[in-house]
DNA sequence: GCAAAAGTGTTACGGTTACACCCATGG
DNA sequence: CCATGGGTGTAACCGTAACACTTTTGC
């Protein structure tokens, strides 16, 4: 048997995943989709779907992001302004037994996205939601606002949301990817609320005021100032050219 | 068409690459295989071959790395002792023209050996051999000791290797890994050669063996001591529980 | 005025750096 | 004796934590 035979080899089918975190409500929530059928029928899902024969994996990522959320990721051929920040690979799962239909090696990404109105649903998904992590986690891996009975997610997408918070989680200490959950425009006040909703701790606010306006390259003030947070005004910024923190932004004991 | 119709999607092959690092005579290599088929016919690559259909991912990883180098990775269900301290997942590589043949995505792997002796050649590998990750890398991807030509890695696997290498650049900053490239005993100055032979940089020992015998849970003393590296004889240590390092080692600018 | 949020000043503390210095072995 | 690597002490320095305090708006 040649060991190159590609006929000669098990053949797999590859899908995208996607970890779609923003914070709302001073929470971080995830975009699910509703899976219309089987298996797993009517259970929360992360949206996903196969990758075609000749796209490459990220293209995929931000095809099925357009298609079943509506939402856009930077495209260098596309003049359209992005209203995802940051798109990443996070991981690939493969355990044999996770899809009960045939064998499928997904490709899970993260998506970073600011407070966006609620997702539209798109194509062939059925409904898409913004549902905080903490629900889709922490109680069971379901949720029950709205009077939704609280189900765990589909397939192994609890174990990929998991790891995709716990990346964010860790990548905003060391790197300038927090500001992927703010619009353009943005007050130091705003930021810290990011930190604080991702980490789940409270963060003091002259500290980290000092440290983000002094680390070189993370914020640039745009000029303007806003009074939409209450109290004093504040200054605007958009975020710096600087992608790594140094030193990192530290997360407090839990 | 059925959107879950799995003959209606593509068909993919899946392979597990690995990267495999140790540090050897004060150079951080990486094990490379000489191919014996085309394409790349007699160039260096990484080694790594097909995903079984019932196979995980990391159980493929762990068994291409046995198969091709007769390195043995961790295996809960076995008694025999391991000479490859960590494994890991490192990213999946899916360009549509990364391999001529057909259409491949690569779930790459990261393993951390200590200083072995030449590897043997196992299985369907020609030849394999340990490399210096600057030859392989900074010197246009080939390496010329021994009379070679330099060439430059088969496929994207100077991109993976380079990744590789990235990672456990990073990781060892944060984490105990170091250790994962040390014999089972070690004494501080090995450990420290460790990290000035993968960072590329000289470190104070005096400082460096404070911050390492400080950090609770990262080195536990064996009881022995050895004059291997001359000198002074040295206390002898185990890699302790802790995986994480904090506060970091602090890696120094470049 | 009062509450709320923004922003500045200041001090104490912990960890790193950059050394001087001593220790224990082999040759 | 001396070179070599192991290990401890110490003071300057830097960044953070934990506050007190002032500023500027809306109600």
């Amino acid at each position: 048997m040649s060991p190159y035979d590609p006929s000669a080899y098990p053949a797999f089918a590859v899908t995208v995943d996607l970890v779609v975190l923003t914070v709302r409500r001073h929470a971080l929530c995830a975009l699910v989709v509703r899976r219309g059928e089987a298996p797993f029928q009517g259970r929360w899902a992360l949206p996903g779907g196969f990758v075609k024969g000749d796209e490459d994996l990220g293209a995929a990522a931000a095809r099925e992001l357009a298609e079943e959320t509506g939402l856009r990721a930077h495209d260098p051929a596309s003049p359209a302004p992005a209203n995802v920040a940051h798109l990443e690979q996070l991981a690939t799962y493969g355990d044999p037994a996770r899809d009960p239909r045939m064998r499928v090696v997904s490709v899970a990404h993260l998506a970073l996205a600011p407070d966006l109105p609620a997702p539209r649903a798109g194509g062939d998904a059925n409904s898409a939601r913004w549902a905080t992590v903490d629900a889709l986690l922490d109680h069971e891996g379901g949720f029950g606002r709205d009077g939704e009975q609280p189900t765990p997610l589909a397939f192994d997408h609890a174990r990929i949301l998991g790891d995709g918070v716990e990346r964010a989680r860790s990548k905003i200490e060391y790197s300038s990817l927090a500001t992927a959950f703010c619009p353009p425009e943005f007050t130091v006040g705003e930021l810290r609320r990011v930190y604080e909703a991702v980490w789940g701790v409270a963060l003091d606010p002259r500290n980290f005021h000092r440290k983000v306006t002094g680390t070189p390259g993370f914020l640039v003030p745009s000029g303007g100032t806003t009074t939409r947070q209450g109290g004093r005004p504040a200054q605007l910024f958009r975020a710096g050219g600087a992608t790594v923190l140094n030193p990192p932004m530290l997360r407090p004991e839990v």
